[in-house]
RNA sequence: GGGGCGGUAGCUCAGUCGGUCAGAGCAGAGGACUCAUAAUCCUUGGGUCGUGGGUUCGAGCCCCACCCGCCCUACCA
């Protein structure tokens, strides 16, 4: 029994997130998370919205509101979807409560006075209306190289060459079209060189341990080499305030400074609202306790430089020394779980194209779980890899209707039908022996795989024992078994069958928690076996502190009756009716209407 | 431009240390069966493992070059 924090990724609040976001960082974190609590660990599995940043105050100007109500909205939207997709947090929040203001705050001051934050003066550009930094990527304009009229603030995609905003001919903002002005503005910057030799360390060690994913662990030591100080604040009025800097409020930390410190103030809110305020160190400051960050492969360098140099820095772990702040050492990252991108056909995902295709759709026309399917048995787990409607179809079809479905609904059928109740067992012969040992040995392999973040192989080793399940009813045979003199026969054999069904339903569990729970009552089992999640809508903590909210939505739930992931034996006696159906096949022409739909 | 990943049967992909590695699932074909959402079970198909070199007794797996696709390139979350 061990101590397992699973940091999941902090869903951006402009807006409601595609089934791309999930196949990234929820489901992976999910199937994860139940596993391991399943597997006897302690988890502590935290995450929220992430609320700072310019894209919000862009996204909230085009659409006449302010931040704080596009957040509220899209935090709402994001609570719901994660939440009907069954991910089991302990807690999910959000950046703007006045809990993470503090934590931030804190961490910045302990960075701070250990030296790791260096005030520099830099030139940038702002937009003249707002007063606003203007990142790169909002600025347009001819390439001074090549002339070509739309070049990048950051590089010309005509001639690729890499371009600074300030060499742009005849700039303008992407926003609005004004003018930016470049204007020599003061920030802090996190020293990132001295902590890259710690870093380095440390990367060297987690390369080491063999367990991450071969080109997160290679992207992580090449980003290194060309570390350079980068700076955590903004002129920017939407983000937390800079600590020193009070008199100037049109100056902010930058939001990925403080989203991925997320991570540790939504444990500490977590320990708050538990009554145990300092529980959430058992899994920061404990050596003993993992920890492992899942996310998209766009976010690797947040997660495997920025978030654990500001560990370093805190804990006074770098070149300039240091003590640790309040919240004592804090442990970096045990494991990095980045995944690729799930394309839509063959492009990427694009909301703004309309090319898109929303959590909140999937969920209301095909329920949860035939999507957590799919994203783990053809997710993009250490490549690209593509979503298509035909697939989905064929997936949830043949495989999870098909095979595993129909694997319930005849046995139950069965047994229902002969006894209306789980009948003993007789004497088992060899062949019983020997399905009974299959299913056993899957909580091993399965098992192995899910804590080797390998849910492909291992949902697809899940997926062969039940065909071994389909495979022993064939051979047995026990419709044929009419006869009075084979009843016991056959009680034996839908014993057994029905005991293979209850355990692959837990092997399935981490996967498909929803059906797990319909399964366990066709099962004749009552209530939810497997514990899902709850919104619950909950006061702020610390009205006074941070950016005025007042109450706000989480996900939160009580998981400690969860299941052991081993076999569990079922009860003789226990009433069978016969079963309603747990998956739905689809019709083929949902291919076409939902093709349909993006035009 | 720099860095990374990938290019294996019609489709989606496995192939850890180089020597039963040429595979799985789906689709297709044939057969069996009928408890089940026309589900299930068995059999089957042969793809010069992107291209051209090289190392080796032996290479999808190592090296070099090239072609193609994708991603990242840091104030875009």
């Amino acid at each position: 029994m061990s101590r397992v924090l699973s940091a999941v990724a902090w869903p951006y609040a402009n807006g409601p997130r595609h089934i791309g976001h999930v196949a990234g960082f929820g489901v992976p974190s999910d199937v994860f998370s139940r596993y391991m609590r399943m597997a006897g660990h302690d988890v502590l599995m935290v995450s929220g919205t992430d609320e700072h940043g310019t894209p919000i105050l862009v996204t909230a100007d085009k659409e006449g509101k302010t931040a704080r109500e596009l957040a509220d909205e899209s935090n709402r939207v994001i609570v719901e979807d994660l939440h009907g997709l069954g991910l089991s947090y302990d807690l999910f929040t959000r950046t703007t409560t006045g809990n993470h203001y503090r934590v931030v705050q804190e961490m910045f001051r302990t960075c701070l006075r250990n030296g790791y934050m260096v005030e520099q003066t830099s030139l940038s550009a702002i937009s003249p209306s707002t007063g606003r930094t203007l990142p790169d990527r909002y600025i347009e304009g001819t390439c001074p190289i090549c002339k070509y009229a739309d070049a990048r603030g950051d590089q010309c995609d005509n001639c690729g060459n890499q371009l600074d905003p300030t060499d742009l001919v005849d700039p303008r903002s992407k926003i609005n079209g004004e003018t930016p002005q470049f204007v020599e503005t003061q920030h802090w910057f996190l020293d990132l060189p001295a902590v890259a030799d710690a870093l380095g360390e440390w990367l060297d060690g987690r390369e080491a341990s063999g367990t991450w994913r071969p080109n997160v662990i290679k992207f992580s030591q090449n980003i290194l080499e060309e570390i350079r100080p980068r700076a955590m604040t903004r002129d920017i009025d939407w983000g937390i305030p800079v600590p020193g800097w009070e008199d100037q409020p049109t100056k902010r930390l930058y939001v990925w400074f403080d989203a991925v410190i997320g991570y540790l103030s939504a444990s500490i809110e977590w320990a708050r609202r538990l009554g145990e305020p300092e529980k959430w160190r058992e899994w920061w400051t404990d050596a003993e306790a993992e920890s492992f960050y899942f996310m998209g492969k766009d976010n690797i360098v947040f997660h495997s430089q920025i978030w654990p140099a500001e560990l370093l820095a805190h804990n006074g772990a770098g070149s300039r020394g240091g003590e640790p702040g309040a919240y004592g050492v804090l442990n970096l990252p045990t494991e990095v779980v980045s995944s690729e991108f799930l394309t839509f056909g063959d492009a990427q995902f694009s909301t703004s194209r309309g090319h898109v295709i929303y959590v909140r759709d999937m969920l209301e026309r095909y329920g949860p779980d035939p999507l957590r399917y799919f994203i783990c048995a053809a997710g993009p787990e250490t490549s690209d890899a593509a979503f298509t409607w035909a697939d989905f179809v064929t997936r949830n079809n043949s495989e999870l209707v098909a095979g595993w479905g129909n694997l319930v609904n005849r046995t139950a059928t069965m047994v229902a039908k002969s006894f209306g109740e789980i009948p003993a067992a007789g004497p088992l012969e060899e062949v019983d022996e020997a399905v009974l040992a299959t299913v056993r040995g899957g909580f091993e392999s399965v098992g192995s795989l899910v804590e080797r973040h390998r849910l492909r192989a291992a949902i697809a080793e899940a997926m062969r024992v039940v065909g071994e399940v389909n495979k022993y009813l064939t051979v047995t045979e026990p419709y044929k078994m009419k006869d009075e003199s084979q009843r016991e026969r056959l009680a034996t054999v839908l014993h057994v069958a029905l005991q293979c069904v209850s355990d692959c339903n837990t092997l399935l569990a981490p996967f498909l928690p929803h059906a797990a729970n319909k399964v366990h009552a066709v099962l004749g089992g009552e209530g939810e076996l497997f514990p899902m999640p709850r919104i619950e809508q909950v006061d702020e903590l610390e009205p006074d502190s941070g950016a005025g909210l007042t109450s706000y939505p989480v996900i939160t739930g009580d998981y400690s009756a969860t299941p052991r992931w081993e076999p569990r034996p079922v009860v003789v006696g226990t009433p069978i009716a016969k079963p309603t159906p747990v998956f739905t096949k689809l019709d083929p022409s949902v291919v076409e209407e939902e093709l349909a739909r993006l035009s």
